[in-house]
DNA sequence: GCTCTCCTAGCCTAC
DNA sequence: GCTCTTAGGAGGCAC
C-alpha cells in the first residue's frame, strides 16, 4: 500500500484538547509567532509536568502496526467506519511526550462551568470524580438521531448540494436559531462557547466564584418554560443505581463519562475510552479538517451538521476562537460527502495531483523563458551540483499504483518507498 | 502621471448595448467560442449595416487629444466627476465600426416593451420619434436621490463594510424584495430583465402582437392601488407644452431620452447626448467592472448600489445573463469606494505591482533552485533526465539527527521520512 | 499544527 | 471582450 502525506505531516493529537486549553490558560501572550509553536508546546509540556493534575500517558503507535493498514471492505460503507488509515491516522513511533494530557484536566480543577447552550439554569460543577451533581444534559439516542437526521439531511438530494452551501442555504443557516436537542433556551449567542468561561475554568483558581450569572446571561431571551426542566429532577444527577446511570457508549461500563463531550458533541464516552480511541475521539481544529477531511467553511460553519467546540485561539486569546471538532464525525461526514474512505482519498490524490500540475505547468514556462538567458559562469555550475531535492507531496500514479515526488527545483521524480 | 493598462486594452465601449442586443437577436447559437468573438462581432455589423434602421455615427477620439488628459484636480472629489481618465477612457483612434451602433435601434423597430418594474400596466410602445403614449416613468429628481441616498449610504460608516458585503447584508439582498423608484408594484422576478422579452423587440417582428399581457405578469402580486398612477393621466403622456415634458439632462433641449436608461438606470439622457459621451453613458460588462473599475461580486449583485441591466448571453442565451451597468453610476461608486480616480488609479497599480511582484518571486525560487541543478555534460544530463534513484538503505546522521538515503547512480540523498 | 476575509485563477456551468 | 462557483494563497486578526 503505497502511503502519502502525513508519515510526517498528521499525528492523531488525541491531546489536542487539554493542549490548547492548558496553552490558553498558562501562556502569557508575547511571543505567539507562528513559528514558535514548537518551542512553545515544549515549554507547555514542562509545566504540565509539574502540574498536580495532569494525568499524562505514554501512547505508542507502531507503523507496522495491522491498525494502521486500510480496511477497503469498510471505506464503501456511509456508517461510521473508523479505520486507522495510514493517512489520517498514522502516528510516530512514540508520540511526543508534548502532546500526552487528558481532557481529564480540563474537569480536574474547581472551576465552575455554566452551561450556556441548554436549558438549565443549574450550574454544574465538575469534580475529580466526575460524580455528585452535574447535570446530564442529554442522552445518547437523542444525540445520535440527531446526528444521522442532520447527515440525511444534507444528503437526501443530489450530492452536488453537498460540496458547497448555496445562498440561500447560507441564508437558511445563518438565519436560524441554535435549538437546542431537547428545545428549551434559543440563545443566539449560544456556541459552545468558552472563550468568556476559560477564566472560571482554571485549574489554578481554587474558590468556588459567588453564584451569581455569568455576564453572558444577560443575553438570554426567549425562555420556553414549558421545555425547561426542573434541575432538581433526579433524573437529571447521577442516581445511586447505577444501572440507571448513562454509560459509556464504548465500554459500557464506566460512568465517567465526559461532560464536555455528551454536551457539546452529544457523545457519551468516559474518559478512559476516549483516550483510548483517538481515532474516534480525538479533536481537530477546523484547519486541519479542511485540510485532511477537505470540508469547507459552509459545512463547518454549520453546528448543526458538525458540532463544535469553541475555545480561545492559543495564538492570541483575542483573536478568533479554535474550532475543535470531533474526529468520528468529521469522518462520518467526510465519507458521505466524498464516497467513503477511498473516494476521499482519491479526491485529496486528486488534488495534490492538481497542485503539481499547476506547479509544473508555471515551472515550465518559466524555464521556456530561462532559455533565453545568458548562459551561466562556471562558478554557477559548480554551485548547481550540490542540490538538495525539494520534494513536493506525493501523487499516486493511477496507471503505475505508484505514489511519485517531484523535486520542485530540478523536477526529477523518485517514487515514494512503501514501509 | 502614469497611464497603466488599457490604450489597446480598453475602448469605450458605447456601443455594447446594441451590439449585444443585436447579437443576441440575429445570431444563431452555434460557434460561439470564446475566441471568436471579434469574428462574430463583425458579423454583426455587416447585418447592421444592411439595417434599415440603423442609425450609424463616425466616432472619433484622438489618444493625443486634451479630452484624454486627467484632471487631477477632479479627482478626489467625490460627486460624479466624469474626467477622461487615460485608462478608462482612452479610445482607439478610431472606433471600429463595429462598434458603432445606438441604442436608438432598439427603440426604433416596431417590437413592442412591456414595463415589468414600475407600477403601470400600460404598454408603451417606443415609436421613431420617440413621442406619443410611452410612459415616463420617474423623473430625474427621484432617480438622482434615490442614487445618492445608496451611496451614502454604504459610505457612512467606515469604508471597511464597502469593499465586502457581510453575510447578513448578502441575506438582505436577496431578501429584499425590489421597490420601484416610485413605490407601487413590487414584483419578485422584477429585475429589468430582458431575457424573457427579447423576443419581442426584435426588428424583424413587424406585427405588433395581441394586447396580452406576458407570462411574466402571472408573476404579479402585491398591487398597492393607492400609489398606482392611471395611465391614462395626461401626466404621464409627453406633453404637448414641451416646457412641461422630462428634458435631457445633458442638453436640457431635447425630450428624446432614452426609455430604458430611464427605467433601468434613472438617468435621463437623450440618445445623441448619449452617444456623445460614453465616459458617461457607455455601458459595461460585469466582468469589466471587476476589472476595470475593482469592484466585487458583492456591490455589483446589489441592485440597490448600482442598477443594471440585464441581456441575453451573448455567447449563449441560455446562460447566465449579462450585466450591464452605467459607466457613470460604476465611476461614482468606485471613486468613492477607492479615493477618488487617483485611489483607483492607485489601487490598480498596487494589484498590478502585486501580481507582478509574486511571479517574480515564485520565478525566484525557482530560479534559484535551478541554479543548484547539476549541469555536467550533455550525456550525463539526459540521462538524469530520465532517471530513477536507486536509494540505498538509511543512514543515521548523528549530527542531524536525520536518516539519509543516498541513490547509487546519482548520489543526491534524501532524507529519509520518519514513520 | 488558529481563523477570517479577501483576492486570484481556473475551470465548468449555465439550457 | 459572459457569469458563477470554488479552491487556494496571503494577510491580518471580533482587543
Ligand atoms: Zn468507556
Ligand atoms: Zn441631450
Amino acid at each position: 500500500m503505497v502511503q502519502t502525506r502525513s508519515q510526517t505531516e498528521k499525528n492523531i493529537r488525541k491531546d489536542v484538547i487539554n493542549n490548547s486549553e492548558e496553552r490558553h490558560n498558562r501562556e502569557t501572550d508575547h511571543d505567539l509567532g507562528g513559528s514558535n509553536h514548537r518551542a512553545k508546546r515544549q515549554k507547555v509540556v514542562m509545566t504540565e509536568t509539574a502540574s498536580p493534575n495532569s494525568e499524562k500517558q505514554e501512547v505508542s503507535f507502531n507503523n507496522k502496526n495491522k491498525n494502521n493498514i486500510v480496511h477497503p471492505e469498510l471505506s464503501s460503507s456511509s456508517s461510521v467506519t473508523v479505520g486507522l488509515e495510514a493517512r489520517r491516522h498514522t502516528v510516530k513511533d512514540t508520540i511526543n511526550d508534548n502532546n500526552v494530557s487528558t481532557i481529564h484536566n480540563a474537569n480536574f480543577g474547581s472551576g465552575f462551568t455554566v452551561d450556556v447552550s441548554t436549558e438549565s439554569f443549574s450550574f454544574g460543577v465538575s469534580s475529580n470524580s466526575g460524580g455528585g451533581g452535574f447535570i446530564v444534559e442529554q442522552d445518547a439516542s437523542s444525540a445520535n438521531s440527531l446526528q444521522t437526521s442532520i447527515v440525511s439531511k444534507y444528503f437526501a438530494g443530489s450530492t452536488k448540494t453537498v460540496s458547497s452551501l448555496r445562498p440561500e442555504q447560507r441564508t437558511r443557516m445563518e438565519q436560524s436559531e441554535l435549538i437546542t436537542n431537547e428545545g428549551g433556551i434559543s440563545n443566539k449567542n449560544n456556541s459552545n462557547n468558552d472563550s468568556n468561561a476559560s477564566a472560571s475554568q482554571n485549574p489554578e483558581t481554587q474558590d468556588l466564584p459567588p453564584l451569581k450569572p455569568l455576564k453572558k446571561f444577560q443575553n438570554y431571551v426567549d425562555y420556553d418554560f414549558s421545555k425547561m426542566r426542573d434541575s432538581r429532577d433526579p433524573r437529571n444527577f447521577l442516581s445511586m443505581d447505577m444501572e440507571k446511570n448513562p454509560k459509556c457508549n464504548e465500554c459500557d461500563k464506566s460512568i465517567d463519562l465526559d461532560f464536555k463531550f455528551s454536551k457539546i458533541f452529544g457523545v457519551q464516552v468516559c474518559f478512559a475510552c476516549k483516550n483510548k480511541f483517538p481515532e474516534k475521539y480525538s479533536l481537530l481544529t477546523k484547519t486541519e479538517v479542511k485540510e485532511d477531511y477537505l470540508l469547507t467553511d459552509a459545512e463547518l460553519r454549520d453546528e448543526e451538521l458538525l458540532p463544535h467546540w469553541l475555545k480561545p485561539n492559543p495564538h492570541k486569546s483575542t483573536w478568533n476562537s479554535m474550532m475543535l471538532f470531533l474526529r468520528m464525525q468529521v469522518e462520518a461526514f467526510a465519507f458521505k460527502k466524498w464516497g467513503g474512505e477511498d473516494g476521499l482519498d482519491r479526491e485529496y490524490q486528486r488534488r495534490q495531483l492538481e497542485k503539481q500540475k499547476q506547479k509544473e505547468k508555471k515551472f515550465k514556462t518559466k524555464i521556456a523563458n530561462l532559455r533565453k538567458r545568458t548562459r551561466t559562469d562556471e562558478a554557477e555550475k559548480s554551485r548547481q551540483r550540490s542540490h538538495t531535492h525539494e520534494f513536493g507531496p506525493a501523487v499516486l500514479i493511477p496507471e503505475t499504483g505508484v505514489s511519485v515526488q517531484t523535486c520542485d527545483s530540478c523536477g526529477i521524480k523518485i517514487e515514494v518507498v512503501e514501509f
